[in-house]
DNA sequence: TATTGTGCTACAGTTTATGTAGCGCGTAAA
DNA sequence: TTTACGCGCTACATAAACTGTAGCACAATA
């Protein structure tokens, strides 16, 4: 899979623009998952694997890759972390956490109206 | 493909966590991409399509299901556009707009650097 | 020299997504 | 009243992405 390079055609736009290639990045399979992760702290290769249950060896490798290239996610001695950049990302997408929490508890809540 | 309701197992985590939903969710194909495109205004589902390129009609239709029953995304007489709920996601991934253009930058600034 | 842990690679098998055609429905003009 | 249009899809063959398991090459430690 091509790594969605910002000025470039990705996957949902020919256009170039910087957003459509950021969406088609995060919208492939364990790229949240593992910059989700790899907040916290550096992890191994296969500290990652354990962290994101059942992504296969090759595809991490591919995810890291792309990452890498795209300056969101380095590796030094401690493993794999996140880049400056990475990190302003991580930012961004942070309260996620919490507004899952309370979008869980609204469904719940509407499924218990249904009944 | 199995929604992702919190509280049950989904792709990377047998835990029942809402946020692991959420980028389970997020993650899949077209996903953020659609929720990015229905901001603006109500769309058709040919509008959708177009929209999004190249996505398949049988493919949006397995999104646009599975962000309905999550109470994210819903069908009134001008199309399909967000749920209060919708809404309240965009604004956390909206900032990811900006963002991008930065990053854009950055990554062009050091593609320079090594030259 | 053997063991352990690292970051991977190889590859067959499975799942997911694409691309094209077209159906059934409602509206509305001819 | 039938022809035409746009709507939300569905069917299905083909292609691409991902999984699961095995194991390689390397470095550090015993």
């Amino acid at each position: 899979m091509a790594i969605p390079f910002p000025g470039q055609a990705v996957r949902g736009s020919t256009t170039g623009k910087p957003i459509m290639a950021l969406l088609d990045l995060l919208g492939r399979t364990w790229a949240l998952g593992i910059l989700w992760h790899l907040n916290k702290q550096s992890l191994t290769f296969r500290e990652l694997q354990s962290c994101c249950e059942k992504i296969s060896p090759t595809l991490l490798n591919s995810r890291l890759k792309e990452l890498r290239q795209l300056n969101l996610v380095t590796h030094n001695e401690s493993g794999y972390c996140l880049t400056d950049m990475g990190q302003e990302l991580f930012q961004i997408i942070l309260p996620l956490g919490d507004w899952s929490t309370q979008w869980a508890a609204d469904l719940n809540q509407e499924q218990n109206n249904d009944t």
